[in-house]
DNA sequence: ATAGGGTTAG
């Protein structure tokens, strides 16, 4: 008889396998070794399917350990990989003892749910059963704690291994650059280069990612080069992240070069990173374009690409055109998720027209998160509307939120109708609960080195420089008419302390350095983790006319590019 | 008890 890989990679589906396991139970061959092929084919193959797989593993008196680690290998890798720990208990009370691809399978399943917990008991297991020295078994240990965000957990692994090869620096570079540790992830990035190991495709996404985030467009360069010297422009997702670091330093232009010369077929995602890419630029006309371009190639747009182009037109004010290609959504057999309704709340919200954009909230089939609620509560600030700010915080209250930033809004609603005792009240509540503000933060590169500054930042180099930067600023644009909008500020404090407040915000920090420690003819370039604040925005207007310097920021959602006194968002945001 | 196990783009 044909060997059972042959047999198997010949099942294209389901029935087939079937077929193919009566043809073994009657020949007589359905023994242990077909046996655990088959269910390992069809516990894990697309073609197969899970439940059958454990249907048949049920109907064994005594299964064997290959045929634990099939089962526990096809949970490992369903959207619920917890399944596949349960199952590792269970086979550890039957008695059967775990090998290495046990341990592997559900040290992987606990990566991808992020059980640290869970991973530590294995770990133990896996120091039990004498796998200690097994690299492959470290690496996947290492992810759990990378994925888990616990990285010094994750580096105290990487620093254990008597054999580091490239797939575990990836590892470790791709969870710093996921864990919010980015410059860490392209500080292990040097090192590896340093230790003589050369980066391969997988190595080059984690720094890509890492530069992504931070802006930093020296090192994307660097790793950018590399690529193209090592020919990795073949591979898609390597291209798909370059693109994504260009747009996300600013360079759009270089993105879209990539985007064009690419040595690889573009994927669903290339398209969707590049409309992405011009909607945070805030080219919504261009994003359009390229929609449209997408659909006459052939490629067929999903809920991702529709999401870029309703962020295009939400950045460009294109009203119209945004509510347009939302409702031809459900033509398009493209289903909506709860952000294409944020898109579009938010859209029609900035244009003035709550009430349309709250009957959406109200008719839309799932149930509307903490996000939809706060952008309808900025967008009645904005336009102060009372009673839909009121609508809008109550239905935050009864969520339980906790942001900062939704009582204040509420307080400045009732502040600008100079309703002081609602404010009161507001003050009052903010108090007596424990609320969450997320701490800004922002980044600069000057002289090849990365720098980072959080709001309130004392404890920068050169922090005396820099303060009496900001006072000089503070002097000159205050010549142009400039007043604090100190209304922006989220603490009950005095008058004088808010505007001193508001004057530590980690981007004018940056800004403020940047006008010290970079080139005169360049551009200023700072990325920030929060959208920018009202008051930056005026400041940083004002200092690219008072000092002749374009300055570029990139807040949460977009760029904004300040040159002689405007923005290239035209103060629509 | 023979071809099984680690990282990856928007």
């Amino acid at each position: 008889m044909e060997p059972i890989y042959s047999l198997l990679r010949k099942c294209t589906s389901l029935s087939r396998i079937k077929q193919l396991q009566s043809h073994l139970i009657i020949t007589g061959s359905f023994n242990y070794f077909p046996r655990s092929k088959l269910l390992d084919f069809c516990a894990t193959s697309p073609a197969g399917d899970l439940s059958y797989a454990t249907y048949i593993f049920r109907q064994l008196p005594s299964p064997a350990i290959n045929e634990w680690n099939a089962i526990i290998r096809g949970l490992a890798i369903t959207p619920q990989p917890t399944n596949a720990i349960t199952w590792f208990v269970s086979m550890s009370r039957a008695s059967c003892k775990p090998d290495a691809l046990t341990c592997s399978f559900v040290l992987k399943a606990c990566a991808r749910a992020l059980a640290v917990f869970e991973g530590r008991e294995v770990q133990s297991q896996v120091l039990r059963y004498g796998f200690v020295f097994d690299v492959l078994l470290q690496t996947t240990l290492l992810d759990v704690y990378a994925k888990s965000g616990d990285l010094d957990s994750a580096r105290k692994v990487f620093d254990e291994m008597s054999v580091r090869d490239v797939t575990c620096w990836n590892v470790l570079i791709y969870g710093l650059a996921q864990g919010s540790r980015p410059s860490d992830a392209l500080e292990m990035y040097k090192e590896m280069e340093i230790n003589g190991l050369r980066p391969n495709e997988v190595t080059v996404l984690g720094a890509l990612s890492a530069c992504s985030q931070l802006g930093a467009i020296r090192e994307g360069e660097r790793v950018f080069e590399f690529i193209r010297v090592e020919k990795m422009d073949c591979n898609v997702q390597v291209c798909n992240a370059v693109i994504d670091m260009f747009a996300k330093c600013g360079l759009v232009d270089k993105a879209f070069w990539v985007f064009s010369n690419m040595n690889c077929k573009k994927c669903i995602v290339t398209w969707n990173t590049m409309i992405m890419a011009l909607a945070m630029q805030g080219d919504g006309v261009k994003a359009l374009e390229l929609f449209d371009r997408m659909g006459r190639e052939g490629m067929v747009a999903d809920s991702v690409s529709y999401l870029g182009v309703l962020c295009a037109c939400n950045h460009a004010g294109m009203v119209e055109d945004g509510v347009r290609l939302f409702e031809s959504m459900a033509k398009s057999g493209v289903s909506r998720n709860v952000k294409h309704y944020g898109s579009v709340v938010d859209l029609l919200g900035r244009a003035g027209r709550l009430q349309e954009a709250y009957d959406i909230v109200n008719e839309m089939p799932m149930v509307p998160d903490l996000v939809l609620w706060q952008t309808l509560l900025g967008a009645s600030k904005t336009y102060g509307n009372v009673e839909m700010a009121e609508k809008a915080s109550r239905k935050l209250e009864e969520m339980g939120s906790s942001s900062c930033g939704d009582f204040v809004l509420l307080s400045n609603v009732y502040a600008a109708q100079e309703r002081w005792k609602d404010v009161g009240r507001v003050r009052e509540a903010m108090k007596s609960r424990d609320v969450k503000k997320i701490p800004g933060f922002s980044y600069i590169e000057a002289g090849g080195v990365m720098h980072k500054f959080v709001n309130g930042d004392r404890r920068h180099l050169f922090q005396d420089q820099i303060y009496r930067k900001l006072d000089e600023i503070s002097f000159r644009i205050k010549e142009h008419g400039y007043m604090a909008e100190t209304s922006y500020v989220l603490h009950d404090i005095g008058e004088g302390e808010k505007e001193n407040a508001l004057w530590h915000h980690s981007e004018k920090l940056a800004v403020a350095y940047g006008l010290i420690a970079t080139d005169e003819k360049s551009a200023i370039q700072v990325n920030k983790n929060l959208r920018i604040c009202g008051d930056c925005h005026v400041v940083i207007k004002l200092i690219s006319k008072v000092y002749d310097r374009e300055i570029i920021v990139r807040d949460r959602t977009r760029f904004h590019r300040f040159k002689e006194g405007c923005c290239s968002c035209r103060d629509y945001w």
